[in-house]
DNA sequence: ATGAAAGCGCTAACAG
DNA sequence: CTGTTAGCGCTTTCAT
């Protein structure tokens, strides 16, 4: 059928362990090729159109050369959110950099996170979780087939890395930016805490309004757009007075349906309210306003996980076994200065 | 090291070839096993925690159940357009549904994405190729090495299958429903003509208008926010009179750009103007005014695709090699009726 | 109904 | 420097 290492070696006048050695590049061997051999091989190599079968090396060598990339689905997050194109692009860069491959496993509709677990098999050296559910039975499947992986979102667990960033650090960085423009009642719109960044951001905002005797006012919402909406409702829905000038929502999405719903109801943005967002990806630059948010570096974080694992795959120890990477605060147009500091009317901070 | 078939075997006091069938539920063998012994390789089996090796299986079958899933880049196309993650969230769909694998092939900014074409090997069995470049060196890598292969978003070609969506209709359906609220002055922000589908869009679009005696205005833009914002500037470069009253843009992003600007200079719409885009992403629910938008089924076309390339690998002929989906309108808030028919003070048709 | 043996295309010891 | 030999783990005739 396909021309093998042994066609090619016959048309060279050689043996196969000679063509392997030449066109397989490996350096660890014993072998040796002279020149002139070296270049009858790639000769008849080429003449014959000759393609290495990376099964048969595969099979051979134990290794693959194929990492898996498992993605979550939760409707919201991965369907109306550009972080996994992001990330992706950033695990696709360091892969074809290190001459790697990528298999992906996604949470269809039909199947979930675990039952992916059951589809990884040999052919993957390794494998990459995003946001893997926190008990997933994806773990115990690696550590018994004694896959290596690494998280991307994931509280670092002993004895594997996970790729974060700073999400409190984030969370301060938000909240700095609210205070120092004057505003004093403020609001949370948070994520469920299932998702493992929700809680230390809403901690890092809250630290910094404690510190100065004022509790956030907590408004539980998500990751889609529909949350922030529904949540902004349910803001506008209190007294007037209770109104915060401000709220820091769970991402960019989230931002923009909170957005929505303020500007129907009448309020414009910065000067009634003031939004600031989450991640940072392409979508931000897109709302009206512009989305001041606090940037996740999102296809760093891709680059990262992908590196670890590559390392780890080649023998190498990590530096770090759990990355944090530094976020930090994009500015555009849709947080602003409280309009005036003598007129606090449109609310005061709730007493904790 | 790992737990082989023979091993099994052993512990089932019978034969490696038994256990092959009984394990790989390949229906076309001689071979039979009975009742107890395949009960007792079942056992075995489990007790070892064997789990076949898909690289020998690959080796000696000579399938893979791999297909490659070529990606292009192109900087706003595949960066800040949801197009390509909902692609592949369609192809992922039917893939785990037909129990075949996904290896990613992206063109990253290193590569191109005919360099890709030497990554392709003997692991793939067939290609997915999203927007190839019409010449592209990758089909001859396919062709010469005789890997099936199946295009979204090509112009159907001899020989190999193509999918694609009505952009003809999608064009005419704007134009009717522009026409039909009054606008007898519009523009066409289009996209480059190296994309397939521009030409039968706009094309698709002016035949509505011709029919009318009127010519729509042709504005050079593209698929990106940046493309219709700059586009909508040369428009309002223009004097007052020769103002469209609607538009027609290339995709999503090119209408939120151009929806900016207008904002910006002023105009409100739909009153002042009314806009319609293409594809109809999440991200066109997300505009202000939420977008009205030719819906292009995207994932269905990745669906589809898949589909048509199993079928090939196995054996299936397709029913039409060239199949084009329907498009549809969906409806929001950004196109609306002409103000006053006794005032066309925005601008007259252009004469042709 | 079952097993032995011969590969799939490649790599890696080991001998020359 | 080079070739021979023996597998990697599975499938598949072909006998039994």
């Amino acid at each position: 059928m396909a021309v093998t290492i042994r066609d090619v070696a016959k048309l060279a006048g050689t043996s196969a362990t000679a063509v392997s050695a030449t066109l397989s590049g490996s350096t660890n061997t014993t072998i040796r090729v002279s020149k002139e051999t070296r270049e009858r091989i790639y000769a008849a190599a080429a003449q014959l159109g000759y393609t290495p079968s990376q099964i048969a090396k595969s099979l051979a060598t134990g290794k693959t050369k194929v990492i898996g990339l498992v993605l979550p689905y939760a409707d919201a997050f991965v369907d109306q959110n550009p972080f996994c194109s992001e990330v992706m692009s950033g695990i696709m860069q360091e892969v074809v950099h290190r001459q790697y491959n990528l298999m992906l496993f996604t949470a269809t509709s039909g199947k979930s996170y675990d039952q992916i677990a059951m589809l990884i098999d040999s052919r993957v050296e390794g494998v990459l979780l995003v946001m893997p559910p926190d008990d997933g039975a994806i773990f115990l499947k690696c550590e018994k087939r004694r896959i290596p992986y690494v998280s991307i979102l994931r509280q670092p667990h002993e004895g594997s890395c996970c790729v974060n960033s700073d999400d409190y650090a984030g969370g301060v960085m938000a909240a700095e930016h609210l205070y120092s423009m004057g505003h004093r009642s403020v609001a949370i719109l948070h994520g469920n805490d299932e998702v493992t960044t929700s809680v230390p951001r809403r901690e890092g905002f809250s630290s910094v309004y404690r510190a100065a005797g004022i509790e956030p006012s907590l408004v539980p919402s998500g990751f889609g757009w529909r949350n922030g909406a529904r949540s902004m409702k349910q803001l506008l829905d209190r007294p007037t007075k209770n109104y915060p000038t401000a709220i820091f929502t769970a991402n960019d999405q989230c931002a923009e349906g909170a957005m929505r719903v303020a500007k129907e109801h009448g309020l414009s943005i910065p000067s009634d309210l003031s939004v600031i967002g989450y991640d940072d990806t392409w979508f931000a630059a897109m709302t009206q306003p512009p989305l001041t948010t606090v940037r996740m570096p999102i296809s760093e974080m891709g680059h990262c996980a992908a590196n670890l694992l590559i390392d780890q795959l080649e023998g190498i120890q990590p530096q770090d076994p759990n990355p944090v990477l530094p976020v930090s605060l994009t500015i555009r147009h849709s947080c602003g200065a409280l309009a005036a500091p003598s007129t606090p009317s449109w609310g005061a901070a709730e007493p904790h």
